[in-house]
DNA sequence: ATGCCTTTGTGAACGCGTGCACAAAGATGG
DNA sequence: CCATCTTTGTGCACGCGTTCACAAAGGCAT
């Protein structure tokens, strides 16, 4: 979900469409390329939602709000489809995306063929380090950040990809902001605050990783219930300072690796 | 969310702790730890709600949760309260992990620093290209598919991550629960099916950038809302075999870069 | 043309998540 | 020991999202 300050009132709606089908429109936009390219005319409501991994009933609700592009006792005629759910997602126009931090993941991001493949045009790649200047990754030279007001405004970029360490990350988000940005895929492990109008959305590793193990604990737990808390480090009361010298902060370096 | 076809529901709670407030804890988790560094003894739900970027109302209903770990008219203890969540979300344990895929992004993530600070270690990386067996990749040896069982096995890998093309994804993942792993983040652009207590977690570049385009040619379609639908390919009944040859398929690349 | 069969589109019920607002609890100072 | 002030913990209401279940709609065969 977009994090930051920017909430919403979930009835973002824009002509009525709910949040929550707007993050599923992308899965079946996939789902109906692969049928596409396998040259299918059309497909029912329950094999396009069994290969997009969700429920019949939410998927021909979800697309109720773009308008009646079914036919009953046929199905949805694909190609259609495709172009609806397209358009709807602004996938018809070309945007173009600067990509903060060229570390290992600024890279590997750099590197994404399914970039370009849908609108996504990679616009210019930035990065602090002087060194990396003018150097190319994946066929484009990196430029230094001074260059990122610039970059944005002559671009016209509206959508910015931070993959900066966590220190970085909202100096380089106002300065994306004060540059125009509108949209910021935040791949820093941080909470990024941006004004009223600016969407974030953000993709963390780490959190993924403990919310996994979180569920993971729980299925062996069910078997060893016995093991409830083996050493608490002192109750609330007696808060002592027990400074906690291990698990190194991860606070400060990016979800998936920076530079 | 967890994809596949393990919806648990939702009232996954293990000991009534919902699940959106479980997706919560790191980022508590993380300021925590960001006010242990600094000494800080105990902060109020509103400046630790304030840092995670979330309602204080809703950071003391998530705690309530967990227990009542608070002092009324102080607020928390920092140290107890991290250790409490570290507790809750499993990482007083070691989570052994094993990376499939070892292209940009799984390099990327293999480097990753956070991993290890948290209670998670890289056990294994494996990778089908047999060229680079045996290559180091952040200081650890790349093994080849075949050793993938036998790796699970003798490390007791419960967590996997895949970052192979979206053609390989499911077949992996197969191996991967066959060889016992029940929790899986996912980075390839597929669905991914699961038996009922596999836990999945997708991470979709491609859905991310979808939708923030989404609102962002919403913003832009504010001022001019005249811009209607512009050519439709062909309306339902006129299906037509209009193959479409543009926009290439992502269907078959990882959302982030693959090998 | 008529009836049957398939599949959509959606009304309605339900449950989870969020946020308000306040009572209870504890600290603190006199 | 009491009064006051701060902050937690939570009851309650509201709204979004999900799912069921079915009526309406269209194709197709006879």
């Amino acid at each position: 979900m977009a994090t930051g300050r920017n909430h919403r009132p979930a009835t973002s709606r824009s002509r009525g469409i709910p949040e929550a089908t707007v993050a599923r429109l992308p899965l079946y936009l996939r789902a109906l390329t692969a049928l596409s390219e396998r040259s299918v005319p059309t497909v029912s409501s329950e094999e396009l939602a069994s290969a997009a991994g969700v429920n019949s009933a939410k998927l021909r609700k979800d697309f109720s709000y773009l308008g009646s592009y079914g036919t009953r006792g046929v199905g949805y005629d694909v190609e259609y489809l495709v172009y609806q759910i397209s358009r709807e997602l602004g996938l018809t126009q070309d945007w173009p995306v600067v990509i903060v931090g060229i570390g290992n993941l600024g890279a590997a991001l750099a590197n994404y063929g399914g970039f370009a493949s849908r609108g996504f045009r990679v616009a210019a790649l930035i990065d602090a380090d002087p060194s990396l200047s003018g150097k190319p990754v994946a066929g484009i030279g990196v430029q230094h950040t001074d260059e990122l007001e610039k970059v944005v405004d002559d671009n016209g970029v509206s959508i910015g990809v931070i993959a900066t360490p966590a220190g970085a990350a909202q100096q380089v988000c106002d300065r994306l902001v004060a540059a125009g940005i509108t949209s910021i895929l935040n791949f820093a492990p941080t909470v990024l605050s941006v004004p009223e109008g600016v969407d974030v959305r953000k993709v963390d590793l780490s959190i993924e990783l403990q919310i996994l193990a979180f569920h993971e604990q729980r299925k062996a737990g069910e078997d060893v219930p016995a093991e409830e808390d083996t050493a608490p480090p002192a109750a609330p009361p007696a808060a002592s300072v027990t400074k906690r010298t291990d698990s190194g902060p991860d606070g400060d370096l990016p979800a998936v690796m920076p530079a």
